[in-house]
RNA sequence: GCCUGGGUGGCGGAAUAGGUAGACGCAAGGGACUUAAAAUCCCUUGGGGCAUAGUCCCCGUACGAGUUCGAUUCUCGUCCCAGGCACCA
């Protein structure tokens, strides 16, 4: 051991001997019980920022935390290594989409090993890798056999900016995730994902997962966004056609009083052709289509729609209704059809007002006169029938059910559920991505590649277009292929899957991660999965999370994997946030573009004062991100995980603060001065481990307190991952230790103390050892252990008996408030507590005469004396 | 609008089955050491009150009620902040 704590003298020491040594490789071992600990790996954007090294550190932590308990643990890293940046970067630097991704990757491994994270790096992999991608083309084909993928044309999301189309769990209020451009409706053929198969399967079993937050699984839940209700038939007036609607509310049927078709509805052109209506329609879908997403949906967006010159049945009374197209109708939900009650619908209730359309209400609250009923505003709620013929009397609840039972008999209607999440389209126009391993022949359609073709790697030599279009489509030798089938010359498909794709399954190819027979060693995958703990961010509360849940359904309906959720727990940790500056003339400042006089800030450009702004997310627009790299250059790798670890709770928000590091560096460096001075004194005492009685008094608090410090820590990583708490306990035990110091004088100085002392500083050492790894092996092998075995030294247990003393603290109040203290022997009865409290002097005061009502007595906490 | 969280000192945050509010750290102030500074170590630190400076008193966990011997914790109502969804028929 060294003089002086130098953090970057001893931490790559300890990074080179556990890389040697192998000490983090996970070998199956089916004697063993494992844990698999993940965190989602990175997209290798260049370099690791700050929020990784949170996430990153959190699951280190978890991941020593559990390997010193005994368990066999699995702890990968690899890079979600497709996507768009790689391609625009290539084409802003003139370089190849691989080369920057690769170099990248070289560059955040190295930034990942000098924070000491316990990766198993055999494991690693990057899904750009063919012998990833590979498996993922494998896969398509097997589904597309199944009937679990298919390919259509349909409007679909654009984003001008990516020149791309995206998912709809992509588009966020309208706008594109990666980019925030908004998203415009394309007509485009594309590959879709059938993921809408399994959405009840995904709903219902979300209230299995207890391990994952609750506010996840809400934003599932409203994503898949079920509702039941029932599909109706509406003849179309003097044709053959008929319309179908989806209703939650088939009650309101007798008040429907016009029909609504979304404008891409493929009845609407031909309801409106012929009719005089036939030009202002078609301008009025024109212009829908011209429209971005988030300019039509918006909900202050007026209510705008053309009459189609057609009408078509209501079947529950057999009156015509005219049929209308409309901005607020979606194609993508239920039918494209909206039956429409203004009564007892806000929306259709606005609609009806403005163009001048009959409003009948059908239901009515007991509160309300029926002509009070939806006079302003819409009714929604629960009430009487009325104007619906037999149903008239009935609770709207009751006619409900009478309805669907009366559609149903007559053929008219069905009971249905609809849901608001959509198939997976998956189809991507752009270079850098999985190709779908699709041919078009000319004679035999669309054809799977054969199996041993795979995979069907990119081609290097590609020119990459400028503002985007795949340039797969340009290059012939890629395009140019044969029939797999008839042998006559066809096509290659030229769309690249969605990146999320990839990371679907990411976390089973971990498992065997060079196997070549197939996409994971079956034996592996059933040793290992499910993941036993995922951590990430709740940006991927829906996307990834979602999607790997479906993913893991395929595999299981492939018959690949026996289980069907991937993980068992989930934690999403807090984003990273830092105080921002900005000056009035130079907008936001760096810290070195500011400088402290007198107490305050000011910039250094113009010299006026600096507003310290609102805490906010770290990005580089608001400049007030912190670099990973700098810090670990200043203050070691130690530090930085610590002070991640201490601000706050792994579920919350962080504020970064300059000077919190400080104190970390500083409580690191406290525990190397204790160390330094006292291993000379007890490098040969055996550490203290028995029953606390024989030890004098205060031997025994410092003993007393190490066990109740492994308790707290053990508790808080175990139940809660609470490391801020965990590690305050480990600050007071330090503390405790500084304050026995002066106690144990030269003639002190016995086996006993030094073997009570070396216990307490072996516990605090071990109990910091997940947290900061480097620091602790340092003064492990200092205490005479083997150099490097602390990553796999076992967790330390407490002792029952070394809990507490025989003593307890007890707390008097009168009416419920404190007003004295005492010491008690634990052994004391409730009387004897009793007796005690009301002989205190103070208590006697407040009592002051009173006749005492009744005395509450907790044992070993307090007495309360009610007057 | 709906659904989740959340609101505690100057600041980050504790209080894990309703039982001492403010652990631990930061910042601030004071002291020791030093020629000096840094570092370190020790002490003080929610607000207010006092003829009795105490094992003292009053107030205090966004606000207002309630349940309880006792509420930061449970219930109801109000306000504010963050995140998600948002014309879903």
């Amino acid at each position: 051991m060294e003089q002086r704590y130098d953090p970057k003298s001893i931490e790559p020491g300890w990074q080179e001997i556990w890389e040697k040594t192998g000490a983090f490789e996970a070998e199956k071992d089916p004697l063993r019980e494992k844990y698999y600990l993940l965190e989602m790996f990175p997209y290798p954007s260049g370099r690791i920022h700050i929020g990784h090294v949170r996430n990153y550190t959190i699951g280190d932590v978890v991941a020593r935390y559990k390997r010193m308990c005994g368990y066999n643990v699995l702890h990968p890293m690899g890079w979600d290594a497709f996507g768009m940046p790689a391609e625009n970067a290539a084409i802003d630097n003139n370089t190849h989409p691989a080369k920057w991704t690769y170099e990248n990757i070289a560059a955040m491994r190295k930034q990942l090993k000098r924070l000491g994270f316990s990766y198993d790096w055999n494991r690693e992999l990057a899904t750009c890798d063919p012998q990833y991608y590979k498996w993922e083309q494998w896969l398509f084909i097997k589904m597309y056999e199944k009937g679990m993928v298919y390919r259509k044309e349909s409007y679909v999301n654009w984003c001008e900016t990516c020149r791309t189309v995206l998912a709809n769990e992509q588009v966020e209020s309208g706008n594109c995730w990666r980019c925030g451009m908004p998203v415009k409706q394309k007509k485009l053929w594309g590959w879709f994902f059938k993921i809408t198969d399994y959405a009840e399967d995904l709903l219902k079993n979300c209230d299995r997962l207890s391990g994952w937050p609750e506010k996840v699984l809400t934003m599932q839940k409203n994503w898949i966004g079920k509702s039941t209700g029932a599909q109706i038939e509406f003849p179309v007036y003097q044709t053959n056609e008929s319309i179908s609607v989806f209703t939650t509310r088939p009650d309101t049927i007798y008040g429907a009083t016009f029909m609504v078709l979304a404008p891409e509805h493929p009845l609407v052109k031909q309801l409106a052709a012929g009719t005089e209506q036939e030009k202002n329609v078609t301008e009025f879908v024109e212009q829908m289509a011209r429209e971005n997403r988030t300019d039509r949906m918006t909900e202050d967006r007026e209510k705008e729609g053309v009459f189609l010159g057609a009408w078509c049945i209501n079947p529950a009374n057999e009156k015509p209704i005219p049929i209308y197209t409309a901005n607020f109708a979606l194609m993508e939900y239920g039918t494209g059809a909206v039956m429409s009650v203004p009564a007892h619908d806000q929306r259709d209730f606005e609609f009806a007002g403005k163009y001048g359309i009959d409003i009948i209400t059908v239901i009515q609250p007991r509160e309300l006169s029926a002509e009070e009923t939806a006079r302003d505003q819409a009714y929604t709620g629960d009430g009487e029938m009325l104007n619906s013929g037999p149903f008239d009397g009935l609770h709207n609840r009751q006619a409900y059910e009478e309805l669907i039972a009366w559609f149903e008999k007559h053929g008219i209607g069905k009971r249905t559920t609809s849901y608001r999440l959509r198939d997976w389209g998956i189809s991507r126009q752009r270079y850098w991505g999985t190709p779908v391993p699709m041919i078009h022949c000319p004679e035999c359609g669309i054809v799977p590649v054969n199996e041993k073709d795979l995979p069907i790697v990119l081609p290097e030599d590609i020119d990459l277009l400028e503002g985007g279009g795949s340039p797969l489509a340009a290059h012939e030798e890629f395009i140019n292929t044969k029939c797999p089938k008839c042998n006559t010359p066809a096509r290659r498909e030229t769309d690249t899957m969605d990146t999320f794709v990839e990371s679907s399954w990411y976390f089973e190819r971990y498992c065997s991660p060079n196997y070549d027979k197939g996409m994971f060693d079956p034996d592996a995958v059933d040793y290992w999965m499910p993941v036993d703990q995922y951590i990430g961010g709740v940006e991927h509360a829906v996307m990834h999370l979602l999607y790997s849940r479906y993913f893991t359904r395929i595999l299981k309906d492939l018959g690949l994997v026996n289980f069907e959720e991937p993980f068992t727990r989930l934690l999403t940790q807090g984003m990273v946030s830092k105080e921002t500056q900005h000056c009035q003339e130079h907008g936001y400042l760096y810290p070195e573009e500011t400088e402290n006089r007198d107490e305050s800030v000011f910039c250094k450009k113009c010299g006026r004062p600096v507003e310290i702004g609102r805490v906010e997310k770290m990005s580089k627009s608001k400049k007030n991100i912190i670099d990973p790299n700098q810090l670990v250059e200043h203050y070691g790798a130690d530090t930085v995980r610590l002070f991640c670890l201490f601000a706050s709770p792994p579920e919350r928000d962080l504020e970064w603060s300059e000077q919190g590091v400080e104190g970390g560096y500083r409580f690191l460096n406290r525990i190397w001065r204790l160390a330094e001075n006292w291993i000379p004194r007890l490098k040969d005492t055996p550490a203290y481990k028995d029953a606390p009685t024989d030890l004098d008094e205060e031997t025994r608090d410092l003993y007393i307190k190490t066990h109740q410090t492994i308790k707290k820590v053990t508790d808080d990583i175990e139940d809660r991952f609470h490391f801020n708490t965990a590690i305050s306990a480990v600050m007071e035990l330090v503390n405790t230790i500084y304050n026995s110091e002066s106690k144990i004088t030269p003639e002190a100085e016995n086996q006993q103390t030094l073997g009570v002392m070396r216990h307490a500083l072996e516990t605090a050492v071990l109990l910091l050892a997940p947290m900061v790894p480097h620091i602790t092996e340092e003064l492990w092998a200092g205490l005479g252990n083997k150099p490097g075995s602390l990553a796999k030294a076992s967790w330390p247990k407490y002792r029952q008996d070394a809990l507490t003393t025989d003593t307890r603290l007890i707390v008097i109040q009168v009416n419920g408030k404190l007003r004295a203290k005492f010491e008690a022997d634990s052994a004391a009865d409730e009387e004897a507590l009793k007796q005690r409290a009301l002989a205190d002097e103070n208590v006697e005061r407040f009592i002051g005469g009173k006749p005492i009502k009744k005395v509450i007595v907790v044992k070993d906490k307090l007495v309360n004396i009610v007057v």
